[in-house]
DNA sequence: TATTGTTATACTCTATAACTATA
DNA sequence: TATAGTTATAGAGTATAACAATA
């Protein structure tokens, strides 16, 4: 027991006090993202990898340009190119011309990737348990309807990233 | 009202049904914090500087290191090293020589240092009440409670950064 | 002229390694 | 030989500006 480690504990019972929500809330927030995104990148992909796969897989009739697509999930352009380029390295994706105007390409997911996708979102869900695990059904609603109250409004059609 | 924001719209819909608590604890989160660290910007520090400055006010009496600071506050040497950069150059704090080890320096806190402490200790408590302003104080309570039963146990030592 | 998508650039955060000066 | 702190460097993430092809 050495003077460092009292101290260590001290400084984050101090952070817990004062500032409480502010920690809890992304200390909880940062726990569950991490643990989602490390069983994303066990199978090659990030969270932001799934959520592009899953807007295509949920759009399939509807063809996305980059740029629509970027719009949709509150990106810049530059961003969602970065993100494609990964995909389609990792073959989960590919860019088909738009027939429609032939500067737009139009990102489409592969065979490859719809299985990725499926596979990942029932893991994703099951790590998210996981975390959850503490908590009965009843307390979970009660999490999600109290997050939702204080998020501000302004933004809930922006970035879902 | 055209389909590209529609489909907007209907992607963020997914986003909250399927990882309902991840997107809302992130975006909650994110709210929070970006809501505080603005305003500890304008007042020409950040959320991570006053979180240093209060490390330093409340342990006054037993001198830290830097690498004890660092280390009690979860972050490593070069981060710390950086953020006492910009506090010294804020003239928020000076580095004093430790008279016990000529390798070690001594962060400590200024005058100013310890004026935009305070006032920033109640600004930042009236943004996170702000924020938390559609809450009932039974339902504040209630978020700490829930959060602080999903946050890791193996991390509660680690950084509140 | 304006727009789609790419590239180049820059800025922040973060972490690792190399370095110095001590111990 | 190990440790405190700095610096250099490199990697991710994010944003702006410049650019090529097309509208």
């Amino acid at each position: 027991m050495d003077e460092t480690v009292k101290s260590a504990e001290a400084i984050t019972q101090q952070c817990l006090q004062h500032f409480d929500v502010n920690w809890l809330i992304n200390r909880a927030a940062h726990g569950l993202r991490e643990a989602m995104d490390a069983e994303a990148n066990a199978h090659g992909t990030s969270i932001r990898g799934h959520i592009v796969l899953t807007a295509l897989v949920q759009n399939d009739g509807r063809p996305y340009s980059q740029l629509a697509l970027g719009h949709a999930l509150g990106v810049d352009k530059t961003t969602m190119t970065a993100l494609l380029d990964k995909l389609e390295r990792s073959g989960l994706v590919v860019r088909t011309p738009d027939p429609n105007d032939r500067r737009a390409r139009i990102p489409v997911i592969t065979e490859a990737g719809r299985e990725l996708q499926a596979k990942l979102y029932d893991l994703l869900k099951a790590v998210e348990a996981r975390v959850l695990d503490p908590l009965t059904p009843e307390e979970r609603e009660t999490l999600r309807s109290l997050l939702r109250k204080i998020i501000p409004m302004e933004h809930v059609e922006g970035s879902c990233m």
